[in-house]
RNA sequence: GCGCCUGUAGCUCAACGGAUAGAGCGCAUGCCUGCGGAGCAUGAGGCAGCAGGUUCGACUCCUGCCAGGCGCACCA
């Protein structure tokens, strides 16, 4: 049951039947003043200047024209506001509460796609804006498919390259007592992988050098990554695949994608490398050539890319892929356009999502040193409910700040136990409702939710599937812990009702209405229960 | 120098071009033998970085400045 479907296109017809061939966007908007009711449009100020009348004049006459089962319209100078009927919102309530999929849509109508997120070397720990990506990814995936679309999610190993060898070489020189070579990696947990590479792979730095390498990056790319799976494990992130970028080369799917672009002449031979030269109209945005393979016959990061566009799109067939970016790698959008466009994909199927950057306030007695604080470290400082639920407070280009002193004080300040604190309550009434009333009727006369808190809450349930469908639509899951957060307000305003007259209470003497008022308890606790599963934050029974 | 992102309450951040700009934290004042107060109610706090422009209407779009972050590799 949603209402603004029906609003939505009731309004566009009576806008034709004035006469306009090609009607202005509705724009129907939650209404922000309740004095304004639920929501309200502008079209009739948009109109004036088309029908040459006073905008309250064309509100008034699309108000007569709408009489509509979920509200009623009212012009109000030159606006158009519409209000949700009580008997509507009481539906409503009947419905959300049975349905375990309430706000869920086939939106997506199928959609193939992928979302490729975090996708870091496997080369060093994950830190805090590591953790942003991960869960916003996470979040993109459980919005999208509540939408109807399907999904994959996919983790991108950078096992093959050049970093890859350094890593190696780096772990070859501490297993041999070294320092780590010129741009090496020289961090503790480095050593500490050397020691478990002397265990597993004994005698591996007698081997010849490149083969002992070799041989190291791979085991390092390899326990790196089993790192990473158990760390965004802790966290509620899953992949459905961990794409490995050898994986290209091995199967041959990166040459025959380069080959491709020399074959439309996208190629050229300069300097002694090859290199990616998009035609004025492919390169779009991308401003100088860029190299693919160097001088010294190993390919660059960008060659392995290109044979991934290809894998992704011309053989797996995603409809889109969602790429979740740090912000400093923006530079690189424009290329993978151009990349794109070469290869004949339509650059729009690449969808890249920057998200800005995460550091770290600490006292001023240490220096910023925010993005070496380890994921790990931070989930064990605030929680996983509460780290997700932080982290998607922030839309994706805010950069983020975070103050783990006052996140950790604040541990029983934090607005995830709001939420939390609702769902359990809610249950909680459940349980008093039983016990007090163990023959309560199978089916709750909604008529009987009348009081202004009781249409309030089920006004606000009655948003959800808004919300759902406009964070999906814009990819924007911040949208939900603020919806989340507006639906508690509204349970609790509902519940404490009950402690300032027993009168009010849900569980009442009167069977039926305790039962009607069940019906809204379970409306409110189902749709609370889908929007803290869309966040992967737990809705406990009790707390 | 060029490019991307951001400047909104004391702090951290929201708001498809619409009416009186909202939350959390912090602050102030009430409400605890209760369907669990991890809650509720009320209040103080804003020249939306600055200056122009477009529009009936701009926090939102455009231009120029100012400030901060991030990029500008034969690293990823």
């Amino acid at each position: 049951m949603r209402a603004l479907p029906v609003i939505s296109s009731a309004l566009e017809g009576a806008v034709r039947e004035l006469g306009v061939e090609q009607p202005p966007n509705p724009e129907l908007i939650r209404a922000r003043n309740p004095e304004y009711g639920d929501y309200s449009s502008s079209v009739a100020m948009k109109l004036a200047r088309l029908l040459r009348q006073p905008p309250p004049q064309i509100a008034a006459r699309l108000a007569r024209r709408l009489e509509l089962e979920p509200a009623s319209a009212e012009a109000v100078g030159g606006y158009l506001n519409f209000r949700l009927r009580t008997s509507w919102l009481q539906a409503l309530v009947r419905s959300a509460a049975a349905d375990e999929g309430y706000g869920s849509s086939e939106l997506g109508a199928g959609e193939r796609l992928q979302v490729e997120f975090v996708s870091t070397n496997p080369t060093g720990p994950l830190h805090i804006g590591h953790g942003r990506g991960a869960i916003l990814g996470d979040v993109l995936c459980r919005l999208l498919d509540f939408t109807g679309h399907r999904t994959e999610r996919e983790y991108y190993v950078n096992d093959y390259g050049t970093q890859a060898q350094k890593f190696g070489a780096s772990l070859l020189a501490r297993l041999r007592g070294e320092e780590p070579p010129e741009g090496g990696y020289t961090g503790e947990y480095v050593i500490e992988l050397a020691q478990a590479a002397r265990r597993d792979l004994p005698g591996v730095e007698a081997r010849p050098e490149p083969e002992a390498v070799a041989a190291l990056a791979e085991y390092g790319a390899a326990r790196m990554v089993e790192r990473f799976r158990a760390t965004l494990g802790r966290i509620g992130v899953r992949y459905d695949r961990w794409f490995s970028e050898r994986s290209l080369w091995e199967r041959g799917t990166a040459p025959a994608a380069i080959e491709r672009l020399r074959q439309r002449g996208y190629l050229k031979q300069a300097e002694g490398a090859v290199w990616f030269a998009p035609g004025e109209e492919e390169a779009g945005e991308e401003v100088e050539d860029r190299v693919i393979f160097r001088r010294d016959g190993s390919h660059t990061y960008l060659a392995s890319d290109i044979g991934y566009l290809v894998d992704r799109f011309l053989e797996r067939g995603y409809r889109r892929v969602i790429e979740v970016w740090g912000a400093d790698h923006h530079g690189y959008v424009p290329r993978m356009k151009a990349v794109a466009r070469a290869l004949g994909i339509d650059p729009e199927r690449l969808v890249v999502i920057l998200i800005q950057m995460v550091t770290l306030k600490e006292g001023r007695m240490s220096k910023r040193q925010g993005r070496f604080v380890s994921l790990d470290e931070l989930v064990d400082r605030l929680g996983v409910d509460a780290l997700r639920y932080f982290y998607l407070l922030r839309s994706p280009e805010a950069p983020m700040e975070i103050d783990p002193a006052l996140a950790t004080a604040q541990r029983f300040d934090n607005p995830v136990y709001y939420a939390q604190y609702a769902h359990a309550r809610l249950f909680n009434v459940e349980r008093t409702a039983v016990e007090t009333h163990p023959g309560l009727p199978a089916d709750a006369d909604v008529s009987l939710l009348q009081l202004p808190w009781e249409l309030a809450l089920a006004r606000e349930i009655s948003f959800w599937p808004d919300t759902v469908e406009q964070a999906a639509r814009l990819l924007e899951p911040h949208r939900l812990p603020y919806y989340v957060h507006q639906l508690a307000e509204a349970v609790h305003a509902f519940y404490n009702a009950g402690n300032e007259d027993p009168a009010l209470r849900v569980v009442v003497p009167d069977p039926a209405l305790t039962r009607a008022r069940l019906e809204l308890c379970r409306a409110a606790r189902n749709t609370l229960r889908l929007a803290l599963g869309l966040m992967g934050v737990a809705a406990p029974e009790r707390m």
